[in-house]
DNA sequence: TCGGATAGGCGCCCA
DNA sequence: TGGGCGCTTATCCGA
């Protein structure tokens, strides 16, 4: 145990990507208090210091540490201690290691960075340019913009009346209905106007917020999802294309 | 890459724990279209077919599949391809590897799940049995129940005026405000009557959320977070104590 | 399966 | 640094 402490030490000092396959129980105290039993799982240290332990099922670490974590190790009889603590919030893990399956570690080199497109920010742009999608007589004045009445994705008029269009990529659902309500009353209160329309574009909607929305005499616009995969020209839809 | 492509497709058909440690681009087409050019990273493929990509910071894969994923490999001159299809939502991933870094499978045996304390659930539990948190006069009736009212945290009254507290564990915003808003209004829609209190119950609140909370003759109740890492005795905060 | 809500959410941007 | 909010959010839970 006192040679992999050292290995280790050495592999996060010189930022390497950590992997370590083993037997091992977790401790978390911070935000929430958690323990997990023993069994095998991922113990990824990251080079800028972000701790992950990942179980065999799921997409998302059963416990972390965020970037900057502190981290030292200690012998404890013939268990290894990963000790990791973290300021702002103040939370702090204990991997415990029972048994070493695999330790591997790695200096990575990686300069690009992930390039999407499909966001709601798209998808108000999409609206902005073609308003006709709102309505025909829907015209935009400001996108995406830091108005002092809020974040509001798409301000317009429709015949002189101010008309807030609220985005949302997916289904929409309650709180949609309830941003949307927000930034209607914001802007009523500021512009010391009654009349101010709201638009709710999504590709669909649930049936309470439908209600909810014609309880507040606003409107729901159906728009396509900015991006999707088409099942049939998957192979064409590159992102060049857009 | 052909004995590359055999282990890798007898480790995931045995369900093991892939580690592949690779230089690599990937591209995503399914709920948003994403690229990623060439760089140094992990793939992980769990026993249960979720997928990872990640690169050597963050918390969260750049890119991933979900449980289930169907994978399959193919050799593409003198690179190796994951092809990984996904369906609800339908959307694929393909992984194209230039180099192995790093290459490991193994079995894991995990059968032990997260134990946690400290949820939003258990504050509205605290606040249910110490109901002075909230005022003297207030009296707990239902909690964390789906009453017809919508998942109201607590219910109860005040000098006989129903009360709605909404709990947070963090500090409250404007969106917790509407969503007290939103219980309060339906539970006065439902019971015909105009006088209902509306109780947000958090460590902390914001700046705006205390304005509009008070615009709607609601009140903020500051209520400690029902778990949180005692830095002086972080020794004896275990699970156990609670 | 859908709908609603939480999460130790994370990460981004802007004042 | 805090506030507001989107996310390929994921994940849980109830109807």
């Amino acid at each position: 145990m006192d040679e992999l402490r050292g290995k280790l030490s050495r592999s996060i000092r010189d930022r390497e990507m950590v992997l370590l396959l083993c037997n091992c129980s977790v401790e978390y105290s911070g935000r929430a208090v958690s323990t997990l039993g023993w069994g095998d799982r991922l113990v990824l240290v990251k080079p800028d210091r972000t701790v992950l332990v990942h179980k065999p099922d799921g997409r998302n670490p059963v416990n972390w540490m965020p970037e900057g974590t502190n981290i030292e190790f200690l012998v404890e009889g013939d268990e290894l201690l990963l000790n990791c603590d973290s300021v702002n919030p103040r939370e702090s893990m204990v991997v415990r290691v029972r048994r070493v399956l695999c330790l591997e570690s790695r200096k990575l080199r990686d300069g690009e960075e992930l390039v999407s497109v499909g966001s709601e920010a798209d998808m108000a742009r999409r609206i902005y340019d073609n308003p006709s999608l709102i309505s025909e007589s829907f015209k935009p004045v400001s996108r995406e913009e830091q108005t002092k009445y809020g974040f509001i994705d798409v301000l317009g008029h429709e015949g002189g009346v101010f008309t807030v269009v609220e985005c949302k990529r997916y289904k929409a659902g309650l709180s949609a209905v309830q941003q949307l309500r927000r930034y209607v009353e914001r802007l009523q209160k500021m512009k010391g106007v009654m009349e101010v329309k709201g638009v709710l574009a999504a590709p669909s909607i649930t049936g309470n917020a439908k209600k909810m929305l014609e309880d507040w005499s606003y409107r729901f616009v159906s728009v396509e999802p900015p991006m999707f995969m088409d099942p049939d020209k998957s192979e064409q839809k590159r992102l060049a294309d857009y």
